[in-house]
DNA sequence: AAGTCGCCTTGACGCAAATCAATTTGGGAG
DNA sequence: CTCCCAAATTGATTTGCGTCAAGGCGACTT
C-alpha cells in the first residue's frame, strides 16, 4: 500500500504534499474526498483575519502567503512565510491567531477541520508527521528570533536572501550550484515586515550589499549570489542547518 | 481508567505534568517505568549544548531553564523560557538546535528518547497532546517575534513583566487579583537576552516604569503591579490571549 | 506620447538604544 | 559587623536605524 500521508502526489495537485492527501486508496482516508477542497486567492487578498473563526486547515499548493501580526498603531511584523507545502491552521483551536495574506496568487488545499481532527485522533502517523512539521517551524521561528533580536540590518538582509535561496533550493530539490540566483517574492515593504526594519533601510542595505559585491541585481526583484559563503558570512550564520520554513 | 497523559499527578512529582507520566497504571505505559528518570541541575549549569547529541526528552519539574542561541561574536538571544511543565527536546531529531541552561536550580523529568518515540508512534493521544503543546509554543514564539521586531524598549519590558505575571498565574491557577506581584526569575542581563536589548537599557526602562508608577519594586527582583490594565497598555498588547511559554 | 500609479532609491536629519564608564546596592561568607 | 563581589543603577557619548522628503523607474492606461 502506498504511503498515504507524507510527500504524496495527489492526482490533481501540482506538487507533492507533505500534509494529508485524499487521493490515496486507504479506507480511513477515502471519506476525506468529501472534505477536501481547493481555494484560490489573488495576490494581496486576505485569506484569514486574526480572530476569525477557522473551520478548515490546509496546505499551500502554489504561491506564497504570509502570516502577520499588526499592532493598533499599524506597526506590523511578519511571523511566518508560507511556501508551497507549508501547513496552515491549528487542529484544536477554533480562531486564527494571526492574519494570513496571499503575497502572490495562492492556491490552497483545504480540509474541513472537524473531520481532520478525528483523522488525527485516529491516525497516529498523521499527528506524528504534523508534530514533526510543527517542530521544524518552531526551530525556524527561533532562528528568526535571533535575527530579529540581535542581528544588524545588513545581517538581516543577508540572512533573508540566504533563507529564500535555501528554501527555493529545497523546493526544487536541487543543491546549491555555482552561481545561484533567487527571485525575491516580496516587496521591499514585505521584507521590512519580515525583518523588523523599515522599507528604506531594506533598500539601503540591499544597495550596500550590491555595492560591496556580495550580490548582484537584475531588475530589483532578482538577486544573483556569486559567492554563497560570503553571503552566509555576512548573515552571521554559524548554523548552516538547512531548516524549512 | 485514569487519564494517563495530560495533567497527571505523578506519585513522586511535585507538580502536575502536562507531558506523559510513567506512574499511571496503563499497560502500554508501564514499561516507561524503566525509561523515566530525574535529573537535577544547579543554577547556571548548562543542561544541553547546541549541537550535542540528545538521547532524551523531558519536562521541567521545578525551576526555570532557558533556551538560548549565541553568535560567534557573543551576541546572545534567548529563544525559549521553560517553566515547570514545559517540554524539552525533539522526538525525531537527534541533536539539539539550541543551548538549554538552568536559570535557577532545575529538576527535570526525563525519558529516554527511543522508547518515547515508539510510545508516540503507538499512542495517538500522546502525539496529539504534544502537537497541541508545540503549537502553543509556536504561537508564543510568534508573539515574541512581534515583540523583538517592532516594540520599543519600554514596551518590551512591560510585555515581559506581563508575560511572567500571566504565566505565574497560570501555573498557580489563580486569576489576576487586585494588586498582583511577581518575582522576576531573571537577571537584568537575562531579561536583555530575552528582549533583544542591553542590560543597561533594561535597567533604565524598569526605572522609568517605576518612576511613572506603572510598577513598584521591592528589592530589584520583585515587582508589584498596581494596575494590570495600565501595564498591558504600556506593553502595546491588543491580544490579551493567555498563551503559555 | 503623455499621464498615472505602485514600487523603489537616495539624501538629510533626529532620536532611541548601544556603548563606554563610573558608582551604588545588596546579599552572602567569614 | 565588615568585607567582598556580582548585580544593578546612572551618566555621558556615539551610532544605527527610523523618519521625513524628494525624485526615479517601469508598467499600464488613455
Amino acid at each position: 500500500m502506498q504511503d498515504h500521508f507524507v510527500h504524496v502526489q495527489c492526482g490533481d495537485c501540482p506538487i507533492r504534499h507533505r500534509a494529508v492527501c485524499a487521493r490515496c486508496d486507504t479506507d480511513e482516508l477515502a471519506e476525506l474526498e468529501q472534505i477536501k477542497y481547493y481555494r484560490s486567492f489573488q495576490a494581496g487578498q486576505t485569506i484569514i483575519w486574526s480572530g476569525d473563526r477557522m473551520d478548515f486547515v490546509g496546505s499551500v499548493v502554489s504561491g506564497i502567503a504570509s502570516l502577520t501580526q499588526t499592532m493598533e498603531d499599524g506597526r506590523r511584523q511578519m511571523v511566518g512565510l508560507l511556501l508551497p507545502s507549508d501547513f496552515v491552521g491549528r487542529p484544536g483551536r477554533s480562531t486564527a491567531a494571526f492574519d494570513v495574506t496571499a503575497t502572490t496568487d495562492v492556491v490552497m488545499c483545504c480540509f474541513r477541520k472537524k473531520p481532520f481532527e478525528t483523522l488525527i485522533a485516529e491516525t497516529p502517523h498523521v499527528a506524528q508527521r504534523l508534530l514533526e512539521m510543527t517542530l521544524d517551524e518552531l526551530d525556524a521561528a527561533r532562528e528568526w528570533m535571533l535575527l530579529l533580536g540581535r542581528k544588524t540590518a545588513r545581517e538581516k538582509i543577508a540572512s533573508l536572501i540566504s533563507i529564500i535561496a535555501r528554501r527555493e533550493a529545497a523546493l526544487h530539490k536541487k543543491k546549491a550550484s555555482g552561481n545561484l540566483s533567487v527571485d525575491l517574492p516580496l516587496t521591499r515593504e514585505e521584507m521590512a515586515d519580515y525583518l523588523g526594519l523599515t522599507l528604506e533601510t531594506v533598500s539601503r542595505q540591499i544597495s550596500a550589499l550590491k555595492k560591496d559585491g556580495v550580490i548582484t541585481l537584475e531588475g530589483n526583484r532578482h538577486v544573483s549570489i556569486p559567492d554563497i559563503d560570503r553571503l552566509l558570512e555576512e548573515a552571521g550564520d554559524d548554523t548552516d542547518g538547512g531548516l524549512p520554513v
